[in-house]
DNA sequence: TTGATATTTGAACATATATTCATATATTCA
DNA sequence: TGAATATATGAATATATGTTCAAATATCAA
């Protein structure tokens, strides 16, 4: 991580020098991205977790993990759609190790990988309930 | 007693019965599984923001934009893409009050618009240092 | 006003993705 | 062994999504 005073408030009054001519560019701003953001692939490999939890059907699989592990079937008919669907969901989950399983006997048992998910999962409920009808048009 | 032993883990309260015939179902879980992911509509209304944090380029943009507000070109050079794509990922982002913007002449200055964004960030990246190469394949 | 810059917007296209259906695997039990 | 159950997997398809291109706004400066 790369030590930094508090952002936001600062004005660019007198900034990075001015502003862009010709298709602009503050210099500075773009070296701190650079510094925040790391290389492109710091991004890539994250994404792909937030895309699983950006899919309705899988978002919901995880919340009702939270409440302890479940198997396939009961997944199946928690959310009301095949059990085909359900399975080919966890193991996308189960890829980016958001989840894992366990056997017994001719069942699998799934259930949150990682205390990680559920922080996540927590803070974007958070978030649901702050920006209530915030969006903009 | 009631008939057979479970010899399941005890995480839940009770156990459901046994399991599943003719494709299963355990009542208990299911049950507890509604309480814990709500009703559909939650996870309709919470997928979109992790879904705008799925792709790599909106990701990279909000990860930048921790270090402080910038601008479109800004944005656009540090990404090396168009400023018409980037544009476009700010729309979807402010739509979903992820980002907020600032008007200062010509140029408009985009920043985070919500703690909890950074704070999902940060536990992202967590979870990447975390489960660093433990995917299942 | 006119011209220039910074950004937005809409449409088109090419790619990615979720679900379904049919089939395959794994495990238990007779 | 074979039947039955629970889950996995591959292919196909329909839909969603990101980027590009062209054109439209908005602001400033002369």
């Amino acid at each position: 991580m790369t030590g930094k005073k508090s952002p936001r408030e600062e004005s660019l009054s007198e900034n990075d020098g001015e502003a862009c001519r010709v298709h602009c560019v503050h210099p500075e701003r773009v070296r701190r991205a650079h510094d925040e953001a790391g290389s492109a692939s710091v991004a890539e490999e994250l994404a792909p977790m937030f895309k699983a939890l950006g899919d309705p059907t899988r978002l919901r699989l995880l919340l009702a993990l939270r409440g302890g592990e479940m198997c396939v079937c009961d997944l199946a008919a928690f959310l009301g759609s095949s059990e085909s669907s359900v399975s080919h969901h966890l193991r996308h989950l189960r890829q980016l190790a958001l989840v894992r399983r366990r056997r017994e006997g001719q069942m699998l048992f799934y259930s949150l990988d990682d205390d990680h998910v559920e922080a996540i999962l927590k803070i974007g409920l958070d978030h649901r309930a702050h920006s209530e009808g915030r969006s903009k048009r």
